[in-house]
Parts: C-alpha cells; sequence; structure tokens
DNA sequence: ATGGTTTTTGAATCAGAGGTCAAATATGTG
DNA sequence: CACATATTTGACCTCTGATTCAAAAACCAT
C-alpha cells in the first residue's frame, strides 16, 4: 500500500554527509542537500523530518564507516607504532590529495556545534570514543606482540593520539603536508 | 572639517572580534556586530567596508593580543615544562571557565575558512607561526638553562604543540577538563 | 477502476542575511 | 552664518534559508 519509495534512504543519507562534510551544518541548504541526494526539498523533509535530524544521520553513517575503516586498517600487518604512523599519515594525506580541504566531520562539527547542540556534541564524543578504544586496543596488542613498551598506558596514549589527530585535522587546513607529517613524527615519539 | 567619529575604531573591532569568536564567521550578522560595536549598521559599513573586511581586523586583533599574551606568560619564572604545561592548562580553562565555550578564534578559523578564504588562512597561518616561534624561543631558553635536553630539536617540538594545542581546543569543546588536563601531560613527555 | 495510502514535487511562506542610500547631524573654514 | 566635508542612522532592497503544503503520482486491495 502507498507509492513506494524512489530513492534508498541510506544513499541519500550518504550523500547529504558530503556536503555537510564540506561545507559545515550551517554551510549546508536545504536545497543543496536535496540536489545531491537526487531528491525534492519537499520529499527531504518528508523522509528526515528536519535539516538537523538528517545531519544526525549523516553524523552516524560518518561514525560508522569511520571505525569500520578505522579498525580494518589498523589490524593490517606491521609495527604498532608503523601502523599508526600510516594511519595518522593517511587522514591527513586523504585530505591534501582531496579536490577540497574539508578535515574530518567529527572535528569540524565538534567546533561548529560543539557545546551548542547537544545532541551533535554527544555523537562527536561517541565516534571519538570509538576511534579511541580502537587505537587503545592496536596499542594494546603491541604490548603483548613485544611492540610497545610495556610502561605505555595504552589508553592514555589513545586519547592523547586522539588529541593529536584533532589538531593534525586542523593544521592541515592551514600548512603543508611536509609540515604535518613532521608533526605526526614528533608525536610518535612516545611509542 | 566633518563630522568626528563618534566610537573607537579599534575597540569596535574588539567587540567584533568577540561576536566572530563566540558564533563563527558566516554565525555573525551585521545587525549583532553593530550592535556589539555600539554602532549602527551603516556605521559599521562605512567604517569598514565590508563584513569580511572587519573580519579581517578582528583576526589581526586577535593575533596581536595572544601574542602578547603569549610572550608575557612564557617568560615567568618557572622550568620550561612547568611554564608550557601552565600554558596549555590555561588556554582550555579559560575555555572551560567561560560561559560559552567558544574555543579559539583561530583554529575556528582554520576550519570554518582554511583553504577558502585564502585571506583568513594566511592570517591563521602568520597567528600560528608566530606563536610558534615564541614556544620555540622558550624552548631554546630550556636548552641554555639545562632545563631540556640539548637533543631535543625547539622548532620540531615548537611545531608538535601547536598541533596538540589546536587539537587541545578542538577537544575541550566535547570532553571535560579532566580529560583534557590528561592529555595534556601525555604531550608534554618529549620535554 | 475505485479507494485508501504513501511518496513526490515545486510553489509559497516567512524570516533574516548582507549591503546600500538619502537624509540628518556634527564638525572646521572663510 | 553659510559652506564643504565626514559621520550616523534606520529604512529599504534583494536574495537566500528553512520549512510547509496542496496537488499530482504511484502503488495495493477489493
Amino acid at each position: 500500500m502507498g507509492r513506494p519509495k524512489q530513492f534508498d534512504e541510506e544513499a541519500a543519507v550518504a550523500r547529504a554527509m558530503e556536503v555537510f562534510w564540506t561545507n559545515g551544518y550551517a554551510g549546508s541548504s536545504p536545497a543543496e542537500l536535496a540536489e545531491a541526494a537526487g531528491i525534492g526539498k519537499g520529499s527531504l523533509y518528508h523522509a528526515f523530518g528536519s535539516k538537523r535530524e538528517l545531519f544526525g544521520r549523516a553524523l552516524d553513517t560518518y561514525d560508522r564507516a569511520g571505525a569500520e575503516f578505522t579498525e580494518e586498517f589498523l589490524s593490517a600487518p606491521g609495527s604498532t607504532k608503523e601502523r599508526i604512523r600510516a594511519y595518522l599519515r593517511l587522514l591527513v594525506d586523504v585530505d591534501f590529495d582531496a579536490p577540497v580541504r574539508r578535515g574530518c566531520l567529527a572535528v569540524n562539527t565538534a567546533l561548529e556545534l560543539g557545546g551548542r547542540d547537544e545532541g551533535a556534541t554527544a555523537a562527536v564524543r561517541r565516534a571519538v570514543e570509538r576511534s579511541t578504544d580502537l587505537l587503545a586496543a592496536r596499542i594494546e596488542r603491541g604490548k603483548l606482540a613485544g611492540d610497545v613498551p610495556a610502561a605505555v598506558d595504552a589508553a592514555e596514549q589513545a586519547r592523547f593520539l586522539m588529541v593529536t589527530i584533532a589538531g593534525l585535522r586542523v593544521t592541515a587546513r592551514i600548512f603543508d603536508r611536509e609540515t604535518v607529517h613532521a608533526a605526526i613524527d614528533t608525536a610518535l615519539a612516545g611509542l
């Protein structure tokens, strides 16, 4: 019963996520979002309720995709330090190689809405915590493998790395690749 | 000749800076800016030309004030590590104690306009470089004082610290004071 | 095919943004 | 005092943003 949906909701959210990622929450108009999703403005509101709710869906999608990618990347072969270094470099290199520097949606959202929008703040916090746990687990494995000094506190180091990642993604908006790469190497001295 | 200015331009820029700092560039309307500056919209445009130009002035003011404060703070007595730790803690504590978390205008601008607005990008880069130089100078002094291991590369460490500071100011929008303080301690292990 | 139901769409709405302007106001000069 | 010059102001203008809505379209069941 009823007219069937003409578009894939997940796909539409994914397209909207790209727009939010590139232009920020306030910087993304319903018209842009609808066009990117390939639907009319009305359909967008019918399906998602409001721009803010659509953004929530986009954040969730970003979180899920990011966690999946991070998990896979960190479990690839190589020493802990090398793997984490490769991870940090990849994060910034993706940005440098992209046609437009857009950084990280979570970091961007933390700055744009952190402290102002409770839901968005919580969503970003969850995403960061998820990545922190993945990094901590990788460091823990490194300790077991004798890869990382036993004295290192994995959770603490992981939290520090997340701060560093946030800083790197900000810095990559302003400075060149070499400067950022050098900062990565300095940051990893503690491992 | 001519009617004399009824307001202090520097003071008006300082008030506008607060608005931009709190609400971002796009998030600050001419009406708000004019009201904060205590003048009419017309006067604002007459004196500054455009919102964008006013923002440029605000960025300059922020840079100058920040550099002055940093220089003074870092040259206070105490070991290098303790002074820098106190500096980082102060930066985030100011935010935690403020009625509204607004982070750092330079970091906010890097994310909002970095890569999109050449002038703003350059202004932020200048501000970051200025702070980097001040930190490097302090570390260098620490090396002379025997405070910091001679093997430490002051410039490199300073650049890394700036990345960390950016990350801290992002993180402070999302997490609590204790988490951020812990990250500071971990970051300073290299000194 | 008629109905009941859900989706789609673009037009319409209302508010606010960024900016301009003419008129009013306040000086120094002749 | 009248003039040239510079500043102030709020009304005004145009454009866009976020959202709503009525009507058309597409399906299933009878």
